[in-house]
Order: C-alpha cells, then structure tokens, then sequence
DNA sequence: GACCGATATATCGGAGCGATATATCGGTGA
DNA sequence: TCACCGATATATCGCTCCGATATATCGGTC
C-alpha cells in the first residue's frame, strides 16, 4: 500500500524521503497522513528489491555505511572524504524499470483492495499510468465492491441498535450510494468504448445502477 | 482503538471473543473488518490491566466424556503439548467498574481521534452510554475537526493533478461536506441547549434541515 | 559564532492485520 | 454409530504501519 504511493509518486520525479512524505500529503489530503516510521522501512524494503536506486543528489556521492558500521566502509568513506564521518545528506531515490514494472502490478493487482478506500483513492490518483482497458478494470472491480457493500448492508435489518448507530448506519448507506454514482461517473468518463463486456455482472443483484438507492 | 469497541460491546452484556467479532462487523458494518490477530491479544490486554474479567460460561466444568480411546495414540504423537486436556470452552469476559470507567474515558476523550473515521463511528455506536454533555461534547470536536479539514481542503489550490486527482479531490470535500452536515444533525438532534455557539460558521449553507435519521 | 527553526534520515515499541494452526461442537448421511 | 464436515472458538506468527523520539544538517539572524 505504502510501497504503491512511493512508486506512483517516484514515477514522475526523483525525490527524497522528506520530500515525498509531503508529496503525499498533499495528493491525498486527509485521507492519508503518512508516518516517517513506515516510510523509511518501505525506501529500504524497496531499494532491496530494486524496485528503485539512490541517485546522488547533485552533490556527493555518500558511500553508504552500512548499518552495521563495518570497518572496511568506514576505511572507503574516509578515504573518499577525509574530513566528515558519516555525512547525513539527501538520498533521492530514482524509479528503475522493475519498479515501474512493479507499479502497474500493483496498480492492477486486485488483493483485497478493491474495498479498502484508501487504496482505490491511491490507485485513483496514479491510474492515469495506466493503459485504458487496465484503468477501466480498476474502476469496474471497485464499483462491483462497492455495490455488493450497499446490497449486503441493504441485507441487513435496519432496526438494530440504538438512536446514533441507526444514524451511522443510514449515513455510511449514504455515503456508499455516494461514492458508488461517483465511480460510475468516473466510468462513463472514459472513452466507453464497450471494451471487452465483460464482468458487468459482477455486483449481482443490482442490475442498472442509478436505481436501488433511496433517492433522497 | 480496539479497546473501545470491546468495552462497548461487552458493556451491554458479556461475550467471548468469536461473537465479541461478529457483533463489531455488524455495528460497523464494512468500516470495521476486526482480526483475531488483534482481538485476543488485546482481550489479554484488558484482562491484564483489570478492565475486563472471564466469566465462566455456565458449563466449564465439563466431566470429560470419552476422549480416552483415541488418546492412547495419539498422546505419543503430541507429548508436547501437557496432556491436560484443558478442555477449550467460550471464554466470555464481562466489563469490571474499572473497565466501564475506561470506556468514559475513551470515549470522551480525544486523542487525534476527533479527525478518524472509524474512532467517530466507533464513539457514536456507543456514546449512548454517556452523559449528554459529554456526548455533546463527542459531536462538537468531529464537528470542528471536520469543519477545519474542510476549510484547509479549500485553501490549497484546486488546479493540481490530473483529472483523476481532482475528481477525487472533489468527491472527498463534498463527502467532507456532507459528513458535517450530517454531524450538524445530530448536534441539532441532541437537547440544543444553546451551549457555546461558538464554531457556527465555516461550513455555509447547513442549517437545520431535520431530514437525517434520527426523525424518531 | 551562537542560536533557532526548517529540513532530513533513522529507529523503537506498539497496534492491527492476514494467514494459519488447533480444538470442539452440532449436524448429516452412509 | 460413527466418520466426516462445516461452523464455532481460541491462539500465534510475521508483517506493515503509526506516533514518538533521536539525531544531524542547513540557512538564516542577531
């Protein structure tokens, strides 16, 4: 999840760490405030990968001394800058091709996300990546999510609990409807070309959308 | 977090963890997938500090009917694990003072949770509980904390990103909006005393339209 | 040249999750 | 009757992510 936001954003630019903690604040507001404590641990597990690679920034080239402080890199650093042990400079970080390759797997993949709102607003917002047809099967799986959380809700006895959990669940049924004309929207946005008719069917018991809801 | 909702739950009536699971799927619903991974040790967590206690589920006891003529193989093959067959029963734990005292506190209290999603829905299904002033006081800081994700929502410039970004952009202020609107209701819904008009602006054009839930 | 706030990298403990292992219970049917 | 199966039930493992915190560097400013 994290590592989708690192490689859509490294997609279009070269960036540090910092930098691309702001970044995604920015690109997804509210919705996902990014900790320094998974960043950092996600550049490495990536970098180990090789889904992306340290760029110098400009400047120097640090010689990476290894958390282990081993003598040898220490002996390397210092002979490449005498001076400064351990100079703590910006590490941008560049995408390679398995990590672009790896981003449109992810951007694809269909693992538990398509009910999860924080990863289709990911998705959402570097899908333009992607190809047509691909783009198309992101919006469609979530909007089959979506619809069958509106019909199972729809399921359910609508006289439980109390004052405020009525209101709660009456205000999510809402929201889902909401969200599902949304992605509709989205859907009909994109050249509808017919292409391939395929699990239109998918959500089950609502036909057309546009109908079903408690139209306010 | 999770300590919320099981002290919620287990102040109505007793539980064991398994229907302590499928009760907080159906109060929240989608919002809310719990994992045995976080339930037990946190049911431990709560037993350890004494806010919960495991009531015995009628029939612990149990006289041991015959598993005796399987054993004689089988207990070669599972020596490592003590051949006391602790027989596993429902464990139900019931909320002690303390633990109900702990649920007030959660609840009203407001550690960066005025701005989650899933804290709010968490504190209304049970806010019942409370006293209305402090209920109030629940409605009012989502209120507040809603209003101003809005209005910074607002100030930043609405020209960035790709169609796609923006298009969530905007879902995610009129969901941001509604959702104020909806906690308006509420607030109005509750006896209005008039306690502290204060934060009454920011959010435009939301007066008291009684056309939520809680019609009652 | 000492200080300070913004920039920047990193780690730690804890919470929550998905997957998995294990055990028991109530039926169903051969 | 009893073998089997699926639902019920408890528990753990490895992982990701988060909030808090530590530390270092940089550009100002007085």
């Amino acid at each position: 999840m994290l590592e989708l936001a690192i490689l859509g954003l490294l997609k279009e630019q070269p960036l540090h760490g910092y930098e691309l903690k702001k970044r995604l604040g920015e690109t997804l507001g509210s919705l996902w405030g990014i900790s320094y404590g998974s960043l950092y641990p996600a550049l490495r597990r990536l970098e180990h990968d090789g889904s992306i690679e340290i760029v110098a920034p400009e400047t120097v080239a640090v010689p990476m001394p290894a958390t282990g402080s081993l003598d040898g890199d220490l002996a390397v650093a210092r002979l490449r800058r005498p001076a400064k042990s351990t100079r703590r400079t910006k590490k941008a970080y560049r995408l390679t091709e398995q990590g672009d390759a790896r981003l449109s797997q992810l951007l694809v993949d269909d693992d538990a996300s398509g009910d999860d709102e924080r990863t289709f607003a990911l998705k959402l917002a570097f899908c333009g990546n992607l190809d047509p047809e691909a783009r198309l099967g992101v919006l469609t799986r979530r909007r089959a999510a979506l619809a069958d959380r509106l019909a199972r809700a729809r399921r359910t006895s609508p006289g439980r609990g109390d004052r405020y959990t009525r209101s709660l669940f009456e205000h999510r049924n809402q929201s889902t409807q909401r969200d599902l004309e949304w992605v509709d929207a989205l859907i009909a946005g994109e050249g509808h070309t017919d292409v391939a008719g395929s699990d239109r069917r998918a959500s089950g018991p609502s036909q057309s959308h546009t109908e079903g809801a408690p139209a306010s």
